[in-house]
DNA sequence: CGGACGGTTGATGCGTATCAATAAAGGTGG
DNA sequence: CCACCTTTATTGATACGCATCAACCGTCCG
């Protein structure tokens, strides 16, 4: 129940000095951003707008950005979007800093453009959950539109860079260019989409599973944005891990440790944090094959 | 593995004849929609909202329809917005109906007027999870958004009557209509918050609690739409609850049994799946007591 | 009627939580 | 630099919650 130190206000009030860990890092910072032309992704159709619009779409799934079909594309091409028809302020966070705070007005979202974060909801009885991490790309503060104030706390687990956007602007936004309104709803959908993978794995998964899994999921998110996926630094302690995946610390740490003695992952040299996993499809694998141990029957 | 034998399409071509099971049915059909005019449920202030909306959300945080204090209020306002701005026809659904399939293209959203649903997520290795419930003022579909495809299963538990909306009508009505774009992220938003309060229950409480907060949150579900609190019908096998929760069917069955040995819920007389609850403050101080059963440590 | 399905309850074993001891890593101040 | 403390991680022993297997009952329905 210990309250993090550092608040919203003082990281505001920070300079915005950016630290190039992070390959991921491309946009330096706002000031480029307003000259940007607006290009269109090829052969992207255009969707919704014509007010005559073809009824297809009844017939034709609707399709916001999937003509795309390389992901990282995809993520490069919406934060483009953003940047452009938002043109956001952005603000360098470190380890430990909170975006926001859960039960405090919310009016703010934020699209992270590098670093790693968490998601931490509490409980009225003071259960603590780490409910979703966060990526370059991902964004945060949606949770908090439905009643007006935030329904988490938003940690940095690293430092990073966040674009910073007042929901009302982001409204505005959304009401001039459609575009941007999909890329929102797309956003939204996705946070979604991933919240409900995190329930399955609990669910379903036992923890050995559910650790490996945990893994592979981590790889391939590093991979969609184009980073390394064979080498993890896993930002945060066994406790947050167990916390995440619904075990131990513990348990978490007999997992990695089984993982690694059967040759599945390997330990860095840099700690024990740092994961490399030789062979992430025999990782997959294995997700696979110990899925049947835990509630998998339905009916 | 098995596959519901009720397709989307046969859905589509039913006839549109309504059984009046539930008593939270109040739009009998699609015929009397358009024509309908803007009919307020006794003692409703009607605080409909003006289009000269205040631009305050700047300073204040942003408020949708928080300025209606009253859930059931906001909700028949919401869904009053919906059903003047997009006008969308309606169908009835029954038991076993499939609204909408995993890895179908996704081109439409339902709002729901009345019945239970839920949505079954599938994993590529063949885990099936009931990822979430839902009822009368929830919306089914938003999931789909993000690849063009549904990424679940929506199933009727119950005989009920839901809004057919296309996506690409529901986009170009925000586009037109910003109060209907705040709507819809509202939607999104609680939806995601939603998802995260079952993850939360999932991964910190002991499975006792677990199935006494899943009950106090059908109960506060119903109350919160005008419905009976106090006597809920469950309209899902053990199995399902079981698969929901995260546990056997076994357990979940132990665990009714218990809370109605304990007197904090009573057996209904028609069929076990009736459940009273003689005092929910008190059931919900059940979960709060029990609650430090399970890895309720964080750091 | 019989058979399928849904639900309950008991006996047993496994998977994890829990408790505890130790080691390793990181930070601080002398 | 080292001594010291705190935090983090690992590993073992044990206990307990829940999954599993199984038997049984009630209801529905062809």
């Amino acid at each position: 129940m210990r309250v993090n130190t550092s608040t919203t206000e003082t990281i505001m009030s920070e300079a915005a000095q950016l630290i190039h860990h992070d390959r991921s890092h491309q946009i330096s910072s706002r000031e480029r951003l307003p000259s940007f032309p607006s290009r269109a992704p090829a052969g992207m159709p255009s969707p919704m707008m014509d007010d005559s619009a073809d009824l297809q779409d009844s017939i034709l799934p609707f399709q916001g950005f999937q003509t795309l079909q390389d992901p990282q594309q995809r993520m490069l091409e919406m934060m483009r979007t953003v940047r452009e028809l938002v043109q956001p302020a952005s603000k360098v966070v470190r380890p430990g800093d909170v975006l926001y705070h859960s039960g405090l007005p919310f009016n703010t979202v934020f699209l992270i453009n590098s670093g790693a974060y968490k998601l931490v909801s509490r409980s009225l009885d003071g259960r603590e959950q780490i409910v979703s991490l966060k990526f370059r790309g991902d964004w945060l503060g949606f949770s908090g539109i439905a009643h007006g104030r935030h329904a988490c706390d938003a940690v940095a687990m690293d430092t990073g860079n966040v674009s910073i956007i007042p929901y009302a602007t982001l409204l505005e936004g959304c009401v001039r260019h459609p575009e941007l309104m999909a890329v929102v709803h797309e956003a939204m959908s996705t946070e979604i989409r991933r919240e409900r993978e995190s329930l399955m794995s609990v669910c379903t998964l036992a923890s050995q599973a559910r650790v490996a899994e945990f893994l592979c999921a981590w790889a391939r998110s590093m991979a969609q944005r184009g980073l390394r996926a064979d080498e993890l630094t896993l930002r945060m302690t066994r406790a947050d891990l167990g916390n995440y995946l619904g075990m131990t610390l513990e348990t978490v740490s007999r997992c990695l440790s089984r993982l690694n003695r059967e040759q599945l992952i390997r330990f860095g040299e840099r700690g024990r944090r740092q994961i490399s996993i030789p062979d992430l499809a025999r990782l997959e694998q294995y997700v696979i094959s110990g899925s049947s141990a835990r509630t998998a029957r339905l009916q």
